[in-house]
DNA sequence: TTTTGGGTTTAGGTTAGTCTAAAAATAAGT
DNA sequence: ACTTATTTTTAGACTAACCTAAACCCAAAA
């Protein structure tokens, strides 16, 4: 099943709208995520239907079918990896990746893919944090939770920001957080629900609530 | 001024077969090129008259613009670049390589190509020993000749090929020459015009006269 | 100089992806 | 259950890039 630049993006946006799952989409959600408008969003969703990479019954939204799923993950994977590639060989900074992957990860070679992979060392997460699906769809899900849901003296390593605003990022960069730090919660504020926690074991950053639950971490 | 891919694409065709100058193309040429049809030429040409790349006067051909000249280099800078990242970081092989390439060389971000141009250390040949035109569209050319026309005992390096199909960098492969390679004449036979060169100061090739004005040198 | 043939352009049609405006279906409030 | 409000779809139009078929230009040969 061959889809274009367009049908790839807008199942990507399903599969994003439905959480993973087969969730129910509607033509509005997805016109908004896509900045088209609805009368746009019809017409594609017929033209995905009849492709069976989702179920589309007029008026009552979408399901992403397995196909589509198989082929939203693809693409994602593709993007992540391009993703990793930019920060990691080129040196661009967390925020200003998205732009071109999004354009790369259009690019039609699966031996290219394979290749990128292997040169990057299979990584299994993006520079934000996110799991890269497997050449068969397949993600490596770990448990994750904000860093406000931590307990004091709790260890963990950041793995992700919910919201990656290009502020945002700036702002983590700022305080010396990144992807991939070992962090401890040193202390957590009863009143506000602010925490301190430790970074690398030796710096400390004291951080407000809704920073707090912006920074995703695993527990070990 | 930006272009579209098909646009991109036509531009480079143009310029292609003007030789790098800008001489005179035909709408039968550049269809042949592109695998269109002359009506959809035309249709293209009107276009990219209308954005001054090219100066088009009905049933007379077209002659490339000097922006037009500059744009269609950064195109060809950006495939070239492409190339080498696939061979050198990617580990493709010459004949892999082109289709991948000419998909790449589309993607638009200045930064990108700035700093895939750093990482590969700033080459200024192609995998195929095409010049890679500089940010400003300038090309460091080297006089480059034919190794059937190279004399007995003068030396040179490999630079490029003028067939660069599949079969032919196979063949280069095979019997052990390589862009880059230094070379030496051996031998060469007046009655046919094969040639005899010895690479790398150890491996000695014997090739016909249509192999050996295939492979372009410098003479050092 | 007129004919003829090849190259080139125009006319009109197709597909993908978008839009606006209007119609239709569903959902919600009384 | 009926009317209203919201969502969704259709209808019709646009642009980019292609196509085929027909008309057109130009130049070379008779």
């Amino acid at each position: 099943m061959n889809l274009t630049a367009a049908e790839e993006n807008y199942l990507k946006a399903i599969y994003h709208l439905s959480d993973g799952a087969s969730k129910s989409v509607s033509t509005n959600d997805i016109a908004a995520e896509m900045k088209t408008k609805p009368a746009s969003v019809s017409d594609m969703l017929r033209k995905l239907g009849e492709k069976e990479v989702i179920n589309y019954r007029k008026y009552y939204g979408v399901n992403i079918t397995p196909e589509g799923k198989k082929l939203a993950l693809q693409t994602i994977r593709k993007h992540r990896l391009w993703e990793v590639f930019l920060v990691e060989k080129l040196n661009f900074a967390w925020d200003e990746v998205h732009e071109v992957a999004e354009e790369l990860e259009h690019i039609q070679s699966p031996l290219l893919i394979q290749r990128l992979d292997a040169f990057l060392n299979y990584p299994k997460f993006d520079p934000h944090g996110d799991p890269i699906p497997d050449e068969f769809g397949d993600v490596k899900a770990r448990p994750r939770i904000p860093i406000s849901e931590m307990e004091i003296d709790q260890s963990g390593q950041i793995v992700a920001v919910k919201d990656s605003s290009a502020a945002f990022l700036r702002y983590m960069d700022k305080v010396g957080a990144y992807i991939g730090a070992r962090v401890k919660i040193l202390d957590k504020v009863e009143f506000d629900g602010s925490v301190e926690i430790l970074v690398d074991q030796k710096k400390s950053i004291f951080m407000s609530k809704d920073v707090a639950s912006n920074i995703l971490a695993v527990q070990s």
